[in-house]
RNA sequence: CGGGGUGUAGCUCAGCUUGGUAGAGCGCUACGUUCGGGACGUAGAGGCCGAAGGUUCGAAUCCUUUCACCCCGACCA
């Protein structure tokens, strides 16, 4: 657990967290998740537990993007965990990228091994192994090709929310572990322009909950041949850049063009009585996005929710003196938490009994938007005392209950607001444009660069690829805001 | 999969070189005084030292094997 650090002892401001950002940026991250409360690697290799509070925030991510997604047209189904082995041979063109790092289910019963223990009884042994999927390309695309018989059975939009599973070499809580949390969205269509516009209007969903929901600046752009998917013909992205400087990709969503139709036999009747393969799309958001959220704005006192999907969007934290006080403060409490509940916040009241100052503390390194004090002194004047998580103690101010409940819906906008304007200068701060690879190559000596942006085609020149060793940079896309003429580079998650 | 490191209390770690039967801080429990940006005192609970073999009168400590995790690479649909 992260300990206070104490002033005294270091000549530094204290802060919730150790070490610091600037001292050590992926122990700073590890410790936010920790001191939040939010989740923990798990004992299953490369696995992690989403905590009450870590989930709490993905169920809010994931009602945001629900609701876009059905507003897209698409309906919401559910395929099987496991997935025959014969289906991922089925596209062997992308298998390379693709079964490699597979978790495979081989046996369906267990027995008591010679050591005691258990081990998969030899005698139930799958004539055909399973694999625990890594993707549902093929289990949907099978079922697709049974349902898609007319052009009138197209578009055909399927979305699933499910849990993934990929052997990864190394993992980092919730931005690579071998089991994670997504959805899949998987779309065909009778033209490829439909499946073009598609791949844009699912990568424009993503843009719309990260920037607004998560409030986090993205840089929307197209995957160069060489990052794109094996499978696909075009691959979008929404890059992030995180407060080290780092790229993390955001979302994929792949044009597959004809690529998946022909290799699983998606076809369809046209009205024009011939035999078309269909167009196909797909598009996938994780739970790696709650990794961004924190790598774009805690800081070293912990976690800062953005307002619109913070678990609790205020904490109500009684200050009570004796025991002859506290009911009134715990009924004022009570009071104001449920007035907040018909205005639609959602607030908690930290009713523990614990001391004030750790709930104080817990509700800033949980990182909820606005902290709520009360003790004796408000509950007389009919007030409250109210602190800004992202602005901190200096923000601290006692107004009375009615104007609270009057301005918080607008306060949490702003602060929402105010969190995406600081992501939004933050990246455009951090990208440089460099005219040679000279130039590139000075740039990324700091360590924190963030991003260079250049013309497409020096990564082309063969000196380029001396610079991507050198300080394992990649490519990350080419920005639509640039026209595809240009291609930003940068260290990566 | 290559290179390095670590497994001892819920957490972070000391002890191991020079074998002698388990330690600290934090956390936890109880009581008292406290309580608005991390309180203090007193008294407690809690560990077959990752696992399996071996050496020895005796192993957390030495040897062998094995498993797991972390860091740096490679991988990352």
């Amino acid at each position: 657990m992260a300990q206070p650090q104490k002033a005294a002892q270091s000549g530094k401001p204290k802060t919730a967290i150790t070490p610091t950002r600037e001292e050590n940026f992926p122990e700073w991250y590890q410790s936010v998740i920790k001191a939040a409360d939010m989740a923990e690697n798990s004992p299953v290799r490369g696995c992690m537990t989403f905590k009450p509070y870590g989930y709490a925030l993905w169920e809010n991510i994931q009602r945001s993007m629900d609701s876009l997604i059905k507003d897209a047209g698409v309906q919401n189904a559910y395929f099987p965990l496991l997935i025959p082995v014969s289906y991922l041979s089925k596209e062997a063109e992308h298998v390379e990228g693709f079964a490699k790092e597979c978790a495979i289910v081989t046996h369906h019963r267990l027995e008591k091994g010679p050591k005691g223990g258990l081990i998969p009884a030899p005698s139930a042994e799958l004539e055909e192994p399973f694999v625990i999927r890594p993707t549902s390309e093929t289990i949907i695309g099978e079922a697709m090709a049974r349902w898609v018989q007319s052009y009138r059975d197209l578009p055909l939009k399927l979305n699933q929310w499910c849990n993934i599973m990929r052997w990864e070499m190394r993992t980092r809580m919730f931005l690579r572990t071998a089991e994670f949390l997504w959805q899949e969205g998987h779309n065909a269509f009778a033209t490829a322009d439909e499946a073009q516009d598609d791949a844009l209007k699912m990568l424009e969903v993503y843009r719309s909950v990260y920037e607004n929901d998560l409030a986090i600046a993205t840089i929307p752009g197209e995957k160069t041949a060489d990052e794109r998917f094996p499978g696909a013909d075009r691959t979008f992205t929404l890059e992030l850049m995180m407060q080290d400087g780092k790229a993390l990709q955001g979302c994929t969503s792949h044009n597959l063009g004809q690529n998946f139709s022909k290799s699983l036999n998606i076809k369809y009747q046209g009205e024009d009585g011939q035999e078309h393969f269909a167009h196909t799309t797909s598009w996938g958001f994780t739970s790696r996005s709650i990794g961004a959220t924190i790598m774009t704005h805690a800081d070293d006192d912990g976690m800062i929710m953005p307002p619109r999907v913070a678990p609790y969007q205020v904490t109500i934290i009684p200050v009570v003196r004796d025991e002859a006080g506290k009911a009134g403060v715990f009924d004022y409490c009570d009071t104001l938490r449920a007035r907040l509940k018909t205005i639609g916040v959602r607030a908690h009241f930290d009713a523990s009994d614990a001391r004030a100052p750790d709930k104080m503390w817990a509700s800033i390194k949980k990182g909820v938007p606005v902290r709520v004090e009360i003790g004796q002194r408000e509950v007389d004047e009919g007030q409250l005392t109210m602190t800004r998580r992202d602005l901190g103690k200096d923000s601290k101010k006692t107004i009375s209950v009615d104007e609270f409940i009057g301005t918080i819906p607008p306060l949490l906008d702003s602060m929402q607001a105010d969190l995406l304007a600081r992501s939004r200068t933050f990246t455009d701060s951090r990208i440089h444009d460099v005219r040679d690879l000279a130039a590139m190559r000075d740039f990324f000596v700091a360590e924190t660069a963030g991003f260079a942006r250049c013309e497409a085609s020096l990564t082309a020149q063969p000196e380029f690829e001396k610079i991507r060793k050198d300080f394992s940079i990649t490519p990350r896309c080419l920005p639509f805001a640039d026209s595809g003429q240009k291609v930003l580079v940068g260290r990566s998650y």
